[in-house]
DNA sequence: TTGTAGGCGTTATCAG
DNA sequence: CTGATAACGCCTACAA
């Protein structure tokens, strides 16, 4: 839509410069040493380590850099030392909700610690993601998997080679951030219970603490049959309403939100009464799971701490040059996840 | 998928190899040109200019080269060209859903013309968006700015040093790509009216095409009224519930879908009928806009196509394709909005 | 504490 | 067409 015209259009004037020469872009360290009368290499210690020049020196030369709007040349500085403050983030599917969060998280951690992001999708294509991360293995300093496709031989190869740390999935050998669902799933099904119900069924994705489920469902003296989604997405939802119903559940647990959501409306399309005759129970909490109506009960998933933590993790690994690889058990951070009761859930009324 | 020759094999034959600091190491052009017996700087060219090199030696090299699995240091390229195949997006909200598919038609596009993306995030304020931006500016050949916050002349000021790309905005002298929100907007109006609705009210975020709105309110004979929101949220649209009902108005359209869900929401809590006694239009078409019941009738804006249209565009400026003359408009690339009618607007029913 | 010199991997400029 | 050689901006022993 129409932005205000600004008055001082006609002042706009200068074209981008043209790419192909470096040009006069910024000041370098020789340009700072000239002005502080110092050697250049003194500017570098001076910018780099704080401790190696004296109190004079330092002031002068920060004010020299200040006056010229010094910045680093970060590419220099890669060369001789391969560290490049980058790391790399591939997420399986960027317009999945569920990695919306996790985006963030990792990106303003990564800022705060003067760190740059570079992110790629995969498309869901263990290949393309692969790709990706070979891609990536030459200009980053690490890399965050979030619920890789590819296969755990393949994550821990690229884990010899670069920091790696995986969210949303366990790798024997690599950090690993993942979601501890047996509080929340827990919550939920005691609350289910508690609403009356008797058997409940899991839609399950990818394979994801089924035995959680059961485990929970039998302190609750409930019933639980499993089934599956072809994908654990909003039409993988609709599609698995006929078993659901076929199932003789009351209530559902879903893998995630996506599920959940696609369950509901085809379940509502049918004329089934949410949660009057049926309860669902989605996982994650996305963005967007409290536009449904009712609005969606959930387990929550803290998938900004995933990101984030993720990140410190990564971050921590090497700051701390901790190489990766052989000896120690490569630490799993476990994030708690709890129920966040909202309205499609709710107790069993007489005539369902 | 099975990789031809991995190096592992070799490699695992003799493991002891020294761990250098900065990791693996791959092979450097110095290599390739040993095992291919030419001199570096004709391995430089058969890389990068394909002609320029006789058939017998490029061929020899790029064996070489794919023996050693080669792979340019883009930070070595970087320093002597300045030129870092990178570019960098930087957006208001990394959560707001409209962003993502931007986010998404961005980093496809790159990566196929082997860029890579860098993301950054402003949360929305216009301080954090110039600080990310400056920092960018060093490592990425280019900027796409995705609804930015910044003011025009700072935006002016960066788009001096670097080409740069505006989306949802638009800025005198920086080429932008903006939703061309009339025709959208008119089949909406023309959708209301035909529904038999005399009164509209606008909920404007940041000044968004009030003008347009009006227009095709006079064009099909409907009263417009135009009202403010002081955030384009969720919140933002429960909040402005009051002075809707307050207008009179019996159809609503919203700058965005985030500001019409939040309506809705209130709208409904306080009883009224969706769409029987008040229509609701958002804008955008996000990401979950149909899992609210009923669903969301939108003006759908072809995010993913801004994403992927403004880095062809910057890409397209990156190689000089077309190198904005000093006098030249810089170009804004529009792409059409279309109404789609979901559940939430309709005709309205006689009790209301 | 500070200066000197060499190198990081590529590209670009000259000669040959 | 190809081979030397000098940047590119920064870091880091090694001296002074």
């Amino acid at each position: 839509m129409t932005e205000p015209k600004t008055p001082d259009a006609a002042a706009s004037a200068a074209p981008a410069k043209k790419p192909s020469r470096a040009g006069k872009s910024s000041a370098t360290i020789y340009d700072i040493a000239k002005v502080a009368g110092v050697n250049p290499s003194t500017v570098s210690r001076a910018l780099s380590k704080p401790g190696r020049v004296s109190a004079k020196t330092q002031k002068l030369i920060e004010d020299a850099a200040a006056e010229l709007n010094y910045q680093v040349n970060p590419f220099a500085r890669a060369l001789p030392t391969g560290r490049t403050n980058t790391f790399g983030l591939i997420v399986a599917d960027i317009t999945n909700p569920t990695f919306f969060d996790i985006i963030r998280g990792a990106e303003t951690t990564a800022t705060l610690r003067d760190y740059t992001l570079v992110l790629a999708e995969s498309a869901e294509s263990a290949d393309t993601e692969l790709t990706a991360a070979r891609r990536m293995m030459a200009t980053v300093d690490g890399l965050i998997l979030a619920s890789p496709r590819m296969d755990d031989d393949n994550i821990r190869a690229i884990a010899r080679d670069k920091p790696v740390v995986v969210i949303n999935r366990e790798v024997d050998g690599v950090p690993c951030v993942v979601p501890d669902v047996n509080k929340g799933i827990s919550e939920a099904v005691r609350s289910l219970a508690a609403n009356g119900h008797h058997k409940v069924a899991f839609v399950a994705g990818p394979p994801r603490s089924w035995e959680g489920v059961q485990a929970a469902c039998e302190w609750s003296r409930l019933e639980a049959v499993r089934l599956e989604s072809s994908k654990p997405t909003v039409d993988g939802g609709r599609q698995v309403a006929r078993d659901v119903r076929a199932s003789g559940a009351t209530a559902v647990l879903t893998y995630n939100d996506l599920l959940a959501i696609g369950l509901m409306q085809e379940l509502q399309a049918a004329g089934m009464v949410v949660p009057d005759q049926i309860s669902i129970v989605g996982f994650d909490d996305i963005f967007g799971a409290d536009f449904t109506t009712p609005p969606l009960t959930t387990v929550r998933s803290p998938l900004g701490e995933c990101g984030s933590g993720a990140t410190t993790l990564l971050l921590d690994l090497l700051h701390g040059d901790h190489l990766p690889g052989a000896g120690e058990p490569a630490a799993t951070l476990r994030v708690e996840t709890e129920l966040v009761l909202r309205g499609s859930s709710g107790r069993l009324l007489p005539g369902g």
